[in-house]
RNA sequence: GCCGGGAUGGCGGAAUCGGCAGACGCGCGGGUCUCAAAAACCCGUGAGCGAGAGCUCGUGAGGGUUCGAUCCCCUCUCCCGGCACCA
């Protein structure tokens, strides 16, 4: 009986019964002695429907919740929305629409556009940050990180546009200017809380091998971004006031090469100093013009920029004074704000020498040359090389010697051992609307006070005005911010900034274990039953910062007993992205193309194959490459379609099945168990359609093939979920879904085959080829090489001087 | 600049351990069916030479190791991603 495969048709209808029934409940009850498999896909951010980015991750996603389901686990697979940010803010600001309103119709729509492509989220667990039963939480553990120090204030700089008299993001700053109005950006210094993450900077760093399943170039990532570095910290006299600045050098080695020393533009001893050398009128417009640049603008600052302050540092090695500079190349944020400078080895010294005219001092000569001429040097050396003009230290082999000059310094006293790292604290607060309020007062009296945990959530209010313009809309709030000191209970005020969104996500996946728990933010036993997740997939766009902030969360909550465990996801798979014509899909390029109408025109299944097969899970997709012109019906489509014919055939067929079908229909199970187990959806596919392939040709001969028709429905099922259904229910008849029944399991003795083919090489050329027993003998093999036509025509009057036998792959005649 | 990943037919890709390069699909060409078209189905499809058997070339370029290299090593070119004056 054949079927004509129809999407429109089945679809709907199982999405409906999928539902009834229950199918994707993960079971927390204890007797279930399933062992547990947490599926974990990266929550959206609802922005608008789903995009091809979504249906590329939750296709992968999907298939492995189903697998692993048919493989007898216990799945649990979630899903929420990331749903506090920016966008819905921008768009109350541009049509009068409550971020509220927005966020949950896009929820809506998405949730929808989910359930429409069949997947098998448990949707009792849904979680969405910007509810108050779940940022009640996110609440609560900002103050379990307050009170550990861990949430701390300090001075930071903002990008502030003067005519919007706003804050802005990073990312709405175009080109050094405000992307709505189009005014040149400034900084504005605002006190806001930190998350202390640089105290786990060690631990981060470290337990990055602890993560063995995941892509190593997301651990080098972590690790570049880490960026621990050791040296030494070295501490510098100012002749003239004696004040004392350290700096951090990672090369200690090239102490004896300093020419002259350099302050960040904003470091606080610059003024002082640039006042007392007499040069604070030219210093001071240097330091105006940083203030007034962007934080993106500030970052890349040319080398040849800088003044001199007109005061000396004395090196702490040798006693040599240098001349004092600000130049804006010296970064705030990193080290100690200043640093000495070596311009024979450091590029970026070399070139701020040579815009100024200053001396350049080789102390580390390569081996090879006798002497280098500073004056010719068109660039610092990086070489390795000896030590020279080193005092003590003359004719030590570079870069060994670093750790002797380190040792050195700290036993006369005049320098240290220092590590320091590239990662700097977490800045959280944002001056918006639309996040997680920070639940802390501030009180004349008493400072910084938690709210207590009983008065959580602190609620965001409906009545506010979104309009850019002085302050944040919380601040402008006419009541919301007065409250009465929880402490001393005197006239306090609200903090007035949310926090940042990556708050939110970096603890959703704790929520899912326990959903609607009012006693903390999840379960203890919740957690130990469900974490670590047993599989993480998303966008490889979090490679750093949401995979980070994630891990220190962990951290921080196994050192307050919360959790057993330091890494919440040891394996890793990050999907590539969908691109179009090589370039990413945006608004402004209008080159976004949706599932939905694929889904709607073709169905969910043929969405999902495209997806799949279209190449390597963790590659990029490039859409234009791969699309279907207009109107023609995708490959995958056709391919579905072949299956049901085939399947419906088999099924209808009381013959017996050919030793070959049966043979394919096991090496065709162990093939697509192995691609499953990697990820590896594009050629579990194409074995798939081998072997439909091959039952249509069995079929067309007059054999039979219903085990092969029913293995090709069970491997096929989390791929193409919809029709394996129909299928398995409708067309083979059986009751209970396809995605509860086990997986398929070979019999590697009928996988086995008995001949394979066997290559015949003449000097590594392929001559001939013959069908052998696959146990045959080395000699056996090689008789019937030497036998053989198309080798013997080539060999004519050669002599065979090597034979390089393979059985039963493969002999090579070498001549 | 640094770090990471790549480069295979007209296109997406396959080759899991150094052993038949191009699985599977798309596209294209030819055919069956049809008044015709679409759909479906069948055959063909790396390049060159040859009537054919078959031969030669071929995995970004050049070199090396090996009986044998898409795979290992060296040099180079180009592309993609990430981070960038990180001392």
């Amino acid at each position: 009986m054949s079927r004509r495969y129809d999407a429109s048709e089945i679809e709907p209808k199982w999405q409906r019964r999928w539902a009834d029934e229950g199918l994707y409940r993960a079971s927390d009850d204890p007797r279930d002695e399933r062992p547990r498999f947490y599926a974990l896909d990266m929550f959206p951010y609802p922005s608008g429907d789903l995009h091809m980015g979504h249906a590329e991750a939750f296709s992968g996603g999907d298939a492995v919740a189903r697998y692993q389901s048919m493989r007898g686990y216990n799945v649990l697979h979630p899903i929420g929305w990331d749903a506090f940010g920016l966008n819905a803010e921008n768009a109350a600001i541009k049509r009068g629409t409550p971020p509220a309103e927005w966020t949950y119709a896009n929820i809506e729509q998405q949730a929808a556009s989910f359930d429409r492509f069949g997947m098998s989220f448990d949707w009792s667990r849904r979680v969405q940050t910007c509810d108050p039963t779940y940022y009640r939480w996110t609440q609560w553990l900002f103050l379990r990180l307050f009170e550990r120090g861990l949430a701390y204030r300090k001075n930071a700089p903002v990008n502030w546009c003067p005519s919007d008299q706003t804050v802005l993001a990073n990312e709405q700053v175009i080109a050094g200017a405000c992307e709505r109005c189009g005014a040149m950006v400034e900084r504005r210094a605002l006190t806001q809380w930190f998350f202390k993450i640089t105290d786990y900077a060690q631990r981060l760093l470290d337990d990055v091998d602890l993560l063995t399943d995941w892509p190593d170039r997301v651990m080098t990532m972590q690790r570049n971004w880490i960026g621990r570095s050791e040296g030494a910290e070295v501490t510098f006299t100012i002749e003239e006031t004696g004040e004392e600045i350290p700096v951090f050098t990672t090369r200690p080695d090239t102490l004896w090469g300093v020419t002259f020393f350099v302050f960040s533009v904003e470091h606080p001893a610059v003024r002082r100093l640039a006042e007392s050398g007499g040069t604070w009128d030219e210093v001071a417009p240097l330091v105006a013009k940083a203030a007034a640049t962007s934080l993106v603008e500030r970052e890349a600052a040319d080398t040849r920029e800088g003044v001199a302050l007109g005061v000396h540092a004395v090196n702490p090695v040798n006693g040599e004074r240098v001349p004092c500079f600000a130049a804006p190349y010296v970064l705030t944020g990193y080290g100690t704000g200043a640093i000495m400078a070596v311009p024979a080895h450091d590029q970026r010294d070399f070139e701020f020498a040579r815009a100024h005219d200053l001396p350049v001092c080789v102390v580390i000569q390569p081996e090879d040359a006798i002497e280098v001429d500073p004056e010719a040097m068109t660039e610092a050396m990086a070489h390795e090389g000896v030590m020279v003009n080193s005092g003590p230290f003359d004719g030590e082999p570079s870069p060994a010697s670093i750790a002797k000059v380190t040792a050195w310094l700290e036993a006369e006293g005049r320098g240290k051992a220092a590590v320091n790292f590239r990662l700097r604290d977490w800045l959280i607060s944002r001056q918006r609307y639309w996040g997680a309020p920070i639940p802390i007062v501030h009180c004349p009296a008493c400072g910084e006070v938690a709210v207590p945990d009983d008065q959580l959530p602190v609620l965001l209010p409906e009545d506010v005005d979104f309009q850019p313009g002085g302050e944040s809309p919380l601040a402008r709030h006419p009541s919301w911010k007065d409250v009465s000191c929880p402490n001393c209970g005197g006239d306090a005020v609200r903090d007035t900034d949310t926090m940042d969104t990556f708050v939110d996500s970096s603890w959703y996946f704790f929520r899912y274990c326990s959903p609607g728990y009012e006693d903390g933010p999840f379960r203890r036993e919740d957690i130990d039953r469900w974490m670590p997740a047993s599989q993480y997939t998303g966008g490889v766009e979090h490679a750093i910062l949401h995979l980070l902030y994630c891990r220190f969360f962990t951290k921080a909550l196994y050192d307050m007993g919360m959790v057993g465990f330091v890494e919440p996801f040891p394996k890793l798979m990050n999907q590539g992205q969908v691109i179009y014509g090589g370039a990413s899909m945006s608004k402004t390029k209008g080159n976004i193309v949706e599932p939905m109408p694929i889904v709607e025109r073709w169905g969910a299944d043929t969405m999902r194959l495209i997806m799949l097969f279209a190449g390597p899970f963790e590659d990029d997709i490039d859409w234009k490459l791969i699309e279907t012109e207009q109107g023609r019906r995708p490959g995958a489509h056709s391919w579905l379609g072949r299956v049901f014919t085939a399947v419906g055939d088999a099924a209808g067929s009381e013959t017996e099945e050919p030793e070959e079908l049966v043979r394919l229909t096991h090496r065709t199970i162990a093939g697509v168990t192995d691609d499953m187990e990697r990820f590896r959806f594009n050629t579990a596919i194409s074995k798939l359609m081998v072997l439909t392939n091959e039952m249509r040709t069995v079929l067309d001969a007059g054999g039979g093939a219903a085990g092969a028709a029913r293995a090709l429905v069970l491997l096929l099922a989390p791929l193409a979920p919809f029709a394996a259904e129909e299928l398995w229910r409708e067309v083979l008849g059986e009751r209970a879904s396809v995605h509860m029944s086990d997986w398929p399991t070979f019999d590697a003795a009928l996988a086995a085959e008995d001949t394979v083919t066997m290559v015949i090489q003449v000097d590594g050329k392929v001559r001939d080829k013959v069908e052998v027993p696959s146990g045959i003998s080395d000699e056996e093999a090689l008789a019937l090489a030497r036998a053989s036509e198309g080798a013997a025509r080539i060999l004519a009057g050669r002599q065979v001087a090597k034979e390089i036998v393979r059985a039963p792959r493969l002999v090579n005649l070498v001549t």
